[in-house]
DNA sequence: CTATATTTTGAGCGGATGTTCAAAATCAAG
DNA sequence: CTTGATTTTGAACATCCGCTCAAAATATAG
C-alpha cells in the first residue's frame, strides 16, 4: 500500500446521483459530473470505468434512498396501508422542493435509454419491478391486519399503486399543481381503503 | 414565383416525430433526422429553422393524431366511456408494435427538456394539458348521458385517468407485460362504472 | 530519509454535434 | 432561350463530447 483515495465513494457517487437526476444522463456531461463531485475525468474513470459506470452507482444509490425512506414511514405510521399513502406523499409532494426533480429518477432512466445501454436498461427494470414487489409485500401486511379485504389481490394493487405514483409525478412536473395532486392521492387510497 | 419547395411538409414533419419519439430529443441528432426525411441541413434549416423548432412541429404533429384517434374510437362506441377506454387500449396495447415507443412523447420530452428550452417545455405543458380536457369533456357527456353518477367530478376523473394512462404506458415499457396492463385497464373502467 | 506502490492531474485525442453559407441547381415568367 | 428569384446542396466551422495516459503528487513501508 502506498497511497490511498482521497475521496469519499458514498458522497461521490450520492452527489453524481443528484445531478444525473436533476439533468438526465445524456445532458449531464463529464465535465459537469468532474465539477460536481470535485474530481479529475482520471480518478472518475479509474473509480467508476465509464460514465455509464458512474451512473449505475448513481441509480443503486437513489433506489436506496427510496427504499430506505419507504421502509421509515411504513415503520412510522399506524398501519401499512397509512406507512404507504404518507411515503407517497412525503416523496411527491413534501420532498418536492429538497429534490432535484419530481420525476422518478427511474422512469427518466427509461424515457433517455435505449438498447445501446442494455444493461442500465435492465438494471432499471429491476429495480423498478423492486418497487413493485416493495409495495405488494406492504399490502400483504396491510391485508393481513385486516386493513384490506381478504380477497383482494395484492400483486395487482401493488402494480396499481406503482402505476399511479409514476403518473401522479409526471403530472405533477407538468402541472406544477400539488393540490390536484394531493387530492388524487386521498381518492386513491380512500377507493382502496373503501373495498 | 422561382422555384418551388419539393418536399411535403407534413410528411417530413410526421417522419421527423416517428424519429424524435423514438430515440428522444438529444439522442436524434440531426444527421440521423436528415437521413430519415432525405433532406440536406440547408433546406431543413431554411424550413423549420432548428432542431428545437423541427421538435416543436413534431408534438404539434404527434398530438394532433392522438387527438383524432380518440376522436375516432369515441364516435365509433357505443357510450363516452367505452370510447375512453377502447382509446387508452388502442394507444397503449394494441397499437404496441406499430408505433416508435411504448411511452408517451410528450412525457418523454417532460423528462428531458429542462428551463433551457422554456418554449418546448411550455408546449409541452399545454398540450398535456389538453388531453386532460379532452378527457373531462368526453367524461362530461358520460354523466349526461347516466354513465357516471351526477355528483362526480369529472374534472378530477380526468386528471385521474391521464396520470393513469401515463402510469400504464411507462409501466408497460419497463414490464413488457401487456396482459398486465390489460387487467389494470379493466379495473380501473370497472372502478369508474361502480360509482 | 529512500524506495515503492498508488492516486491525482489535466492537456489533449478522435469523433460527434448543431449550424452556416457560398455555390450549384431548379423552375416560372417574359 | 434568357432572366431572376428561390431552393437545394454539402463542405466546413466552432464547439462540445466521452475518455486516455504520461507525468506529477502523495503516502506508506523499511
Amino acid at each position: 500500500m502506498a497511497n490511498v483515495a482521497k475521496y469519499d465513494r458514498d458522497s461521490v457517487v450520492r452527489k453524481a446521483m443528484l445531478l444525473f437526476w436533476e439533468k438526465g444522463f445524456n445532458a449531464t456531461s463529464t465535465r459537469d459530473l468532474q465539477q460536481a463531485v470535485d474530481m479529475r475525468p482520471g480518478s472518475i474513470y479509474a473509480a467508476f470505468g465509464s460514465k455509464e459506470g458512474l451512473y449505475s452507482e448513481a441509480l443503486k444509490c437513489y433506489s436506496q434512498e427510496m427504499g430506505e425512506i419507504l421502509q421509515q414511514r411504513v415503520s412510522e405510521a399506524d398501519s401499512p396501508l397509512t406507512g404507504l399513502e404518507n411515503f407517497i406523499r412525503n416523496v411527491i409532494i413534501e420532498r418536492r422542493n429538497v429534490v432535484p426533480s419530481e420525476l422518478c429518477m427511474l422512469v427518466r432512466t427509461l424515457s433517455e435509454i435505449d438498447d445501446t445501454q442494455p444493461e442500465l436498461m435492465s438494471q432499471t427494470k429491476t429495480l423498478l419491478r423492486k418497487v413493485e414487489d416493495n409495495f405488494t409485500r406492504i399490502l400483504d401486511q396491510a391485508q393481513e391486519q385486516g386493513e384490506l379485504a381478504p380477497g383482494a389481490n395484492t400483486r395487482m394493487l401493488g402494480r396499481h399503486l406503482q402505476v399511479q405514483m409514476i403518473g401522479m409525478r409526471t403530472y405533477l412536473k407538468a402541472s406544477q399543481n400539488p393540490q390536484a395532486v394531493e387530492e388524487l392521492l386521498q381518492s386513491i387510497f380512500a377507493g382502496i381503503r373503501a373495498r
